[in-house]
DNA sequence: TAACCGTGGCG
DNA sequence: TCGCCAAGGTT
């Protein structure tokens, strides 16, 4: 266990080791805006950096103030959300935008609270906007950060199954006292779980505390449990995640037949990004009823109807 | 609390 | 090949 006195030592040698190391992300740029900095922390929710790169980047152009993305509607955001995956994080973002526009004169508030009020806002991401694009002092903890405290200073292979207040205590003791270096700490651990503190493969060798590291210390102990698997393959999830590719590639009204059953030959060929959703969805061979209540749940999220209006609703 | 919500790359 | 995993939030 760390004591109080060797903090600052921690400190200095995770920060020296993140002005190496870092990537270069458009959203730690000075040039970047906090809304720049508010959108990329929900495109990274659950979602590989190297993935959220382009999207936030077309984002960024289309829409570089919260008020340009309240101006446009909904079904836009989530057609340029793209692939990127849980796309009702896209219609947060545009609900979102439209509440800065109403409560903040279309600006990004800088406190926890005031984050945390806004749509697809949760602790996290609160804190992380606060501490990134505003210089606060914020107890950021996320995955990356559960998972470097987990090992080097508790000694355990993964943190706790779901956040627990002993961990956010531990990353609240942690926490440098200056909000300039908490914020560089802040970044540096979570980078440092992201690069070398893995949850694969870890590289300790790398590791700028290896020789102070509980886990290392132990000879690296096994998991104490075995994480879930999230379930796939044959889930109403995987059908949504189709029909939604239909109704986001089509530039028009979809046909709820084409949905429910198939496969239909649209004599569209077998080009096109609309084709190929269309292809994916009839390979899962999903029963038609499970296809329509993949659809009854996008419609109930407001997802399908932004996405392609004029849909016929399911009987 | 636990289940649900997408997607694609990697070990 | 296939299960695991990724800067979580909401209900």
């Amino acid at each position: 266990m760390f004591s109080r006195r060797d903090l600052p030592a921690l400190h200095r040698s995770v920060i020296e080791w993140f002005d190496t190391a870092a990537r270069d992300l458009p959203w730690r740029s000075p040039d970047r805006s906090a809304w720049g900095v508010l959108v990329s922390e929900v495109m990274l929710q659950q979602t590989p950096v190297v993935r959220v790169l382009p999207v936030w980047a077309e984002w960024m152009a289309r829409w570089p103030s919260p008020a340009d993305l309240a101006a446009a509607a909904p079904g836009e955001a989530v057609r340029h959300w793209g692939r990127l995956g849980y796309p009702r994080r896209a219609l947060r973002l545009h609900a979102a935008a439209v509440a800065l526009v109403d409560r903040h004169g279309g600006a990004v508030p800088g406190t926890y609270g005031e984050l945390l009020a806004l749509p697809g806002v949760g602790s996290y991401t609160a804190a992380a906007v606060a501490a990134f694009a505003f210089g606060q002092r914020e107890n950021v903890v996320d995955t990356n950060i559960r998972r470097v405290h987990a090992r080097a200073v508790t000694g355990t292979a993964l943190p706790a199954r779901s956040l627990t207040a002993a961990e956010m205590r531990l990353a609240a003791d942690l926490l440098p006292a200056e909000p300039a270096e908490s914020v560089r700490w802040n970044a540096a651990v979570m980078e440092l779980g992201a690069l070398v503190c893995t949850a694969r493969s870890p590289q300790c060798g790398q590791c700028p505390v290896r020789a102070a590291c509980a886990w290392l210390a132990a000879g690296r102990p096994a998991p104490e449990y075995v994480p879930k698997g999230q379930a796939w393959a044959g889930t109403d999830r995987q059908v949504r995640g189709a029909v939604l590719a239909v109704l986001r590639e089509a530039e028009g009204p979809v046909v709820r037949d084409v949905l429910l059953s198939g496969p239909i030959d649209l004599g569209l060929g077998g080009e096109g990004r609309l084709s190929a959703a269309l292809s994916r969805l009839h390979r899962l061979g999903a029963p038609e009823e499970q296809r329509g209540r993949a659809l009854a749940g996008l419609l109930d999220d407001g997802l399908a109807e932004e996405t392609a209006a004029g849909i016929q609703l399911p009987a």
